[in-house]
Parts: C-alpha cells; sequence; structure tokens
DNA sequence: ACAAAAGTGTTCGCTTTACACCCATGT
DNA sequence: ACATGGGTGTAAAGCGAACACTTTTGT
C-alpha cells in the first residue's frame, strides 16, 4: 500500500509520585536530539511491530528503569504540528502513578538523568510537554473524586492520614478527617491489617491495605465510587 | 532526522444521531482498499500538514458531506497491531453529536455511500471499527450523566419529552419526569421560547433551548452537572 | 366525552455536612 | 504532665426518590 504519509509517532508517559506530602512528576534530561540536557516526559517512538501500550512501558524502563502499576492512556497530542521542530510527531501520552518509595531511578542509557520533580517546581521542558503535564494533572485531580486510584501512590499499607494527605494535597483544599474516613471505609475496599505505624510522637496509626479483590468486585457491581467531602 | 518507523495515522470519527426514539451511528461504505465494500466509519489518512482534529472533520466532510458541532477526541487505538492488514496502522478516533435533519447526507466521490444505522443494528464492520463503537457508546453514557450533552442530538428547539426520551433510549432505563424535568431546569441552561409544539393528540408542549452562553458560565464557576435519576 | 400527552408538589429517607472531645504513645 | 497525632458520634440540612392528579389539545 502507497500512502505518502511522513508522520512519526512517539508515546509519552506522565508519571505521577507522591513523597512528603508533595506531589511529583517523574522526568529525564534528554541526551540526544533538538532538545539534547532538556528536561522532558519520558517517552520516544513507538516501534513497527510495538503496541503503544508496550512502547510506554519500554521507554520508562529505558529511560527510568520504573515499571508501574498503573498506566492507562492519556490523550494524543497531534494538533500542534510543529511541536516537534525536527518532523511532524503526535504523541499518545500516557498516565501513571506509583509510589517512588518502590523504585529505584536507574541512571540508564537512553537518559543522561531521571529526577522526580514537584508539580510546583518543573523546571522549562522539550517540546508541549508542559501542556502534556497540565492536562494530566487535570485527570489526575477528576479520577480522585470517582475512582480509588490514590492508593497507587501510597505504599502497600498506609495510615489513614496519608491518604487523607494525599486528597489534600492533590486536590488543595481542606478535608474533613472524619467524614472522608467515614466515606472511604463504607465502600468496603479497605481492609484493616494488624500492624501499626508510629511516627515518632501521637498514638500510633492502625494500617489499612487496598484490597483489590473486593474492588474489583464493587466495580463489576455497578458501584458507585464517588466521593464527596466536606 | 532519521527515524526508521513505519506506521501510519489515521483519524476516525464515531457521530452518533438520535431519530424516531433510535440512537443511531454515521457509516460509510467503503470504495476502495481491502475492506472494499465493507461498511466503516468514516475516517481516513492524516495529512502531514494538518492537525489531527483538522483531519477528522475534513474526512467526515469528504466522506458523508457532515459537519458536526460537537466532536472530541476519543481513544487512539494502536495496541493491535494488525487492526488493518494492509499496514501498521493507529486511528485516533473521534466521538461526535449531530441531530440528523440538520444534515444531509451527500453521496460523495470519497465513499460509495454514507447512512445512518440504528446502534442495534450495525452491521459487520472493516477493521476494528466494532470495537471503537462499543468504547464511545461507553462514553456518551458515561458523559450523558455529567455533562448536557445530549442537546446536541436534538433540534434547536425541542419539547422536554424529546430530552427524556433521549436519555431512557440511550441510558436504556426509565426516568421519572417529574424529577428529571426538576433536575435538568434547576441548572438554569435551559431557555423557555414562547413556541409550543403539537404532535396530533395531546397538550401541545412548551419549546425549550439550550443556553450554551449559561452553560458556559455555570461551568466556569465550577458547577457540578451531575444527573441523578429515579 | 374521551383519549393522549404535558404540566405540576409533597412527603420520606438517605447522604452530606458541620463540628469537638477522648485516646495512645513519645519525650 | 504535656505535646502530638489517631480515633470516633451525632444532629441538622439538603438532595434524591417515590408517587398521582390536573390541564390542554385533537378526535
Amino acid at each position: 500500500m502507497k500512502i505518502k504519509q511522513n508522520i512519526k509517532v512517539a508515546v509519552d508517559a506522565i508519571v505521577f509520585g507522591y513523597q512528603e506530602t508533595s506531589l511529583q512528576v517523574l522526568l529525564i534530561q534528554q541526551k540526544y536530539g533538538a532538545f539534547k540536557n532538556q528536561w522532558a516526559l519520558p517517552g520516544g517512538f513507538v516501534k513497527d511491530n510495538e503496541q503503544l501500550s508496550e512502547a510506554v512501558e519500554r521507554e520508562l524502563k529505558e529511560e527510568t528503569g520504573v515499571k508501574l502499576k498503573y498506566l492507562e492512556q492519556l490523550y494524543t497530542f497531534g494538533d500542534n504540528i510543529n511541536r516537534d521542530p525536527r518532523t511532524r510527531v503526535i504523541s499518545v501520552s500516557y498516565f501513571g502513578m506509583v509510589n517512588p518509595k518502590n523504585m529505584i531511578l536507574k541512571a540508564t542509557t537512553d537518559a543522561q538523568d531521571a529526577k522526580w520533580f514537584p508539580i510546583e517546581k518543573i523546571p522549562k521542558l522539550a517540546y508541549d510537554h508542559k501542556d502534556i503535564i497540565k492536562v494530566a494533572l487535570n485527570r489526575l485531580k477528576a479520577k480522585l473524586n470517582y475512582q480509588p486510584i490514590g492508593f497507587n501512590l501510597l505504599s502497600d499499607k498506609f495510615p489513614f492520614s496519608d491518604l487523607e494527605n494525599l486528597y489534600r494535597t492533590i486536590l488543595d483544599r481542606e478535608i474533613d478527617r472524619r467524614n472522608f474516613r467515614k466515606k472511604i471505609l463504607s465502600f468496603g475496599f479497605l481492609e484493616e491489617t494488624d500492624e501499626k505505624r508510629s511516627i515518632g510522637s501521637g498514638r500510633p496509626a492502625k494500617l489499612f491495605k487496598f484490597n483489590s479483590k473486593i474492588y474489583r468486585q464493587l466495580e463489576k457491581e455497578g458501584i458507585s465510587f464517588e466521593i464527596k467531602f466536606a
């Protein structure tokens, strides 16, 4: 088949992390190309015989060493024809979440450096990557309200206060501890463990665990997970 | 820049229409290619110097003569590597809505035929287009619950019963007329006109109009448009 | 007058909100 | 004993759900 088309297909990953009550984004410093040395989202060109989702996972691995437990397609950026100065490139972007403590950011051969940046301190980025992050952040905020995805940013076992602070930080508003706890627990997908965590002074907190089996069951039953806050 | 990549980028449009209390999808019959004569979604390859959104609009115009008032990006299909048997093609799909009565489906030079099909009577389709429609339908159903997009399927001025039936049909469940009307009117984006429509017997219905200026204002204020039904 | 569709209010129950004190631990 | 964070209940308000009769027109 002869189709005269010279558009390249790339994938990019916006990976959110949460550390010390700060929302962070994973960035790499480019080693080659027009934007050499500039910071950018991890990503790269898709191979001819590779799924789009495989491609993001591969690029993430190659450039940062990170393997995600949550990753979904975000949006395809292709209306700005000159977003890459070299040639026409469209970017199928993906949106992921991890607990940075579970990851080792390895200095790879494909990127000069890989680092977590707090969302308020993102440096100047290559391409239109800043716009992409903005879209991803909106998606993240929206999703927090109707899907229990926040857990992907936390440790396997976590105290309730971690979850509260995560919501407070990302949504950037106050929440009522009592109402929040009641609401989340009412869904039934949190499991109480018998471990506790003591953080210096104060009463030690029970640790909870997200039970994804129960969650999937509830999801199948069509339960709504909308969270409204006081 | 030398990148060895041979992936083609296409756009496809899922256009929903609503006629005689039936949800419909706009399809074309292919004139060329491996799937010649088969029905498929309107769409085609993106030009090198063309925005993705321009490309869908152009293809729709070329193949069906239709120009949409509502069109948004749906999803990019590129995990099935062999979705097009000729070569690797990814499809950036868009999701649109029109009132079919406002459109003239023109027999174009680019497609052999263009027709509305009721959603329950979609024929065998080329490529993975049936899957794409399934995704689009889910999006449509979900959106109806939190964004007032249903109006795009109706005439400019419409009786309340049309809107009720549209929700009933698409969401496939009963809704309470009184609660529905109260809820929708409470948002304030519907304008009462002084026209009425009489449909044979029965009391003539006031016609309403969607006021998009008010809607955009409310949207900016962060109003939630969630609709729950009895 | 009867059939057909449009228009309209009220009550009940549940969910959300607002709000403050006691508990367990470390220093 | 005091400082620090964790854990918990209740009352009021607001929203969603359930529900049936009247009005206007055509035949």
